[in-house]
DNA sequence: GTGGCACCCTTTTTT
DNA sequence: AGGGTGCCAC
């Protein structure tokens, strides 16, 4: 059987099968049968070499890239596969801190915090120690605490080193040091991990309990790591703890491909990787099976331009394929159509099917555009990454109160949830139960309890009310199963009936998301493979899920379009590549903070390496940005691909030149928005005194009113802008000016 | 404590 | 454009 295999591949390829003892690092160009090479790997390992699965680790990127590999595998070696301790960093070291918590003095159901947990968190430090909330933003301060965890700084050590204070001082932010103390110990005191915490913790865990390490270098015989360039050093390290006894480490990456940086990975490793292990077993794959000539042709000469790379040579014996298409428009909604309508061209030329495209942009704002332009043509996509579905805001409150259900120490889903619903607990009481339990060196939990010796009046029994409902929720929690309870809570805590009540169209998207959230849950309880269906089970499943993650789309015919981040490890046999413009690709942030354009180079050098047969690139003259309306110019990126390989799309190189001047001359032509419509009635709110939201009034052309700031006048012009949320009027007597028509204070006479 | 309104800021990528 | 926030009225 695993002739079968082994024929497929080639020599290097073979070599990083077979090769499975002592340390390896394998170079994967783009396209050069990674995960085929993986997979077979650890196929070999399990069936030739008879190695347990359970003594297998093999660490991914993403969720998604592990569910692949295992079901890949499962196709060579069979059920096995199931038993391989297989995930992301993230998942994997969470499962393994929950079983020994208690020696970090964490309770095994502990939280995780997301991102936007960590950010509020930091928000209420920040206010709590009564900083300017300008200068230390949450996700300024974040990122600071963030990198230092990357790189297994403790706050002790960051407030002991004054290179790290004097660095602060110079960015006016003095104060770092204690909000990354009082940021830790709020998270412990909440029973609560963040990202970072987890490969943080699992650091601490490995140093200081030395039979826990043993036990676990002890289970994996055989450590994997693919994506290796985008491993920060606290995992690095991790990985290399586990392997320091058996060495049997396999490392798989492409420096040319790190993309993330900014979150603490650092290529270093790969350079690190060769000291570490001065036995090591390199293997270069730099045959590409995926892309046309043209498109390795052009990746190449995007890349070389780079001074940081190890030297490495893709090459392919695919055919030349077709030229880039370069796409010229002249707004980005011209974009959205010129790209939507050489999907339908391409379809129809070639037979195409819409799951056969992909549109990658830098910004996830970038889909609004081409969404519309896709709508309108009738060709299916999904979006995959943006707003996930785990932080709408319907769906985290649901959760906020399971979270709650399980740790009554979690301070944010607290916050999040005593006034959701509205029940009279404002502010100002949920501040003095915080500060009386931190006073009191208590758990919040303990002050919710005590409320009557802290708060008194209604604020006091409505909190008697919540801490009643709470307690109901916990039984649940404990009793039932995790659908049950999830049930349970939706229901009576008031979140259902509040959208439901809600007829607005979004008030109805709510309601069905949070269905769709119990709906999920149920599945994870119906689902034989989880042997743990407690509501805790469930939350530590769902922490670490992405958007990307949920793959179940009966109807799987779409253009798929996401981040050029998301699509890494993807291939489409066509790529559209898009808004190509300077300042949005590369990113404004790469320049102006000084930071060197290869890693955007890099992320150039994905997107297009994602292109089996054919890749387009599109840039608009102008675009709007935070409701402006901006000229562009064409990004240097475009400049670096070697002409050889660019078509420019004759439909559209007509159009006149320098860019920059036809953008301005466009721009002056419509000084009005061209999203304004002029309408000869309005809708507004009726002003004071008798104020009321329900209470209305229509505001037409011609009418007198008063404005307290610029006194009586008369209604000129009328224009609505968007979708009726706002409309701008004139004024006869102050001089023409544009107002908001959401000015209540208008007095219609 | 709640709710409306005007103003301000966003300004990258993600486990 | 859209969400958050600070201020004001009730």
């Amino acid at each position: 059987m695993e002739q079968d295999y082994l024929e497929k591949l080639n020599p290097p390829q073979r070599e990083a099968v077979v090769n499975t003892e002592g340390p390896t690092m394998i170079i994967a160009g783009a396209g050069s049968g990674k995960t085929r090479v993986l997979t077979y790997r650890i196929a070999h390992l399990l069936k030739t070499k008879n190695v347990d699965p359970f003594s297998i680790l093999s660490l991914t990127f993403t969720n998604k890239a592990a569910r692949e590999m295992r079901e890949r595998i499962e196709g060579v070696v069979g059920t096995d596969a199931r038993n391989l301790w297989m995930g992301t960093f993230h998942s994997v070291f969470s499962r393994i801190l929950r079983s020994e918590a208690d020696r970090l003095g964490y309770p095994s159901h502990f939280t995780i915090y997301d991102s936007d947990d960590s950010k509020s968190l930091i928000k209420n430090i920040v206010k709590f120690y009564g900083l300017d909330d300008k200068v230390y933003k949450p996700n300024v301060v974040l990122n600071r605490i963030s990198s230092a965890k990357n790189r297994l700084v403790s706050w002790q050590e960051y407030i002991n080193n004054p290179i790290y204070l004097a660095d602060d001082t110079e960015n006016g932010k003095p104060e770092m040091g204690k909000i990354y103390k009082e940021y830790v110990k709020r998270c412990f005191k909440a029973d609560a991990m963040d990202f970072d915490d987890l490969l943080f913790n699992t650091n601490v865990l490995f140093r200081d309990h030395i039979d826990v390490l043993n036990k676990y270098q002890q289970r994996f015989q055989y450590v994997m790591v693919d994506e290796f360039q985008d491993t920060n050093i606290s995992q690095y390290l991790i990985t290399k703890k586990l392997a320091a006894v058996r060495r049997n480490i396999c490392v798989v990456g492409d420096d040319a491909q790190s993309i993330y940086a900014f979150r603490g990975a650092d290529i270093q490793n790969i350079l690190n990787f060769e000291k570490d292990y001065p036995e090591l077993n390199i293997v270069k794959l730099e045959q590409n099976y995926r892309s046309s000539k043209t498109i390795v042709g052009a990746a190449n000469s995007i890349i070389g331009k780079n001074k940081n790379q190890l030297r490495k040579s893709v090459w392919t014996d695919n055919g030349e394929g077709d030229l880039i298409d370069l796409i010229k428009a002249t707004t980005d909604n011209e974009e959205g159509k010129l790209v939507a309508s050489a999907i339908f061209e391409s379809k129809n030329q070639n037979h195409y099917r819409n799951s056969d495209f992909a549109i990658l942009y830098r910004t996830n704002s970038q889909s609004r555009a081409l969404e519309e332009a896709l709508r309108r043509n009738n060709i299916k996509y999904k979006i995959i990454g943006g707003l996930s579905f785990y932080q709408r805001k319907e769906i985290k409150d649901v959760l906020g109160y399971i979270r709650f259900a399980v740790n009554q120490n979690d301070e944010q889903a607290l916050r999040r949830i005593i006034n959701m619903p509205k029940r009279g607990i404002g502010a100002t009481s949920v501040e003095k139960l915080v500060v009386a339990a931190t006073e009191n060196n208590a758990d919040l939990w303990t002050a919710l309890l005590n409320v009557n010796q802290i708060l008194g009046g209604r604020a006091a029994s409505a909190v008697s009310e919540f801490v009643t409902l709470i307690k109901s929720f916990k039984t649940a929690v404990e009793k039932k199963d995790a659908f049950e309870a999830a049930s349970h809570i939706a229901k009576n805590s008031g979140l259902l009936k509040e959208l439901y009540d809600d007829k607005t169209i979004e008030g109805r998207n709510r309601y069905e998301n949070v269905q769709e959230l119990l709906n999920g849950i149920k599945e994870f309880v119906e689902n034989p493979e989880n042997e743990d269906k407690s509501m805790p089970a469930f939350l530590q499943e769902v922490a670490l899920l992405t958007d990307a993650d949920n793959e179940k789309d009966e109807d799987k015919d779409y253009v798929t379009m996401m981040t050029i981040h998301s699509s890494k490890g993807l291939e489409f046999k066509n790529v559209f590549v898009v808004g190509m413009e300077e300042d949005l690709f590369p990113s404004q942030m790469m320049i102006s903070s000084r930071q060197d354009l290869e890693e955007e180079r890099r992320l150039f050098y994905v997107a297009i390496t994602r292109a089996e047969k054919k890749l387009y690139m599109s840039y608009a003259l102008t675009r709007y940005r935070f409701g402006r309306l901006k000229t562009c110019e064409p990004s240097r990126f475009l400049e670096e691909i070697d002409k050889d390989y660019l078509k420019i799309n004759q439909k559209f190189s007509s159009s006149p030149s320098p860019a920059n001047d036809y953008a301005k001359n466009f721009i002056s032509k419509n000084t009005v928005q061209p999203t304004r419509k002029p309408v000869n009635q309005a809708v507004i709110h009726k002003p004071s005194p008798n104020f009321k939201p329900s209470n209305t009034a229509k505001l037409a052309v011609g009418d007198k009113i008063e404005h307290p700031k610029f006194g009586f006048g008369e209604v000129t012009k009328i224009e609505v802008q968007g979708a009726n949320k706002k409309a701008h009027i004139s004024f006869e007597k102050a001089g023409d000016k544009t107002l908001l028509l959401s000015f209540a204070k208008l007095r219609i006479l």
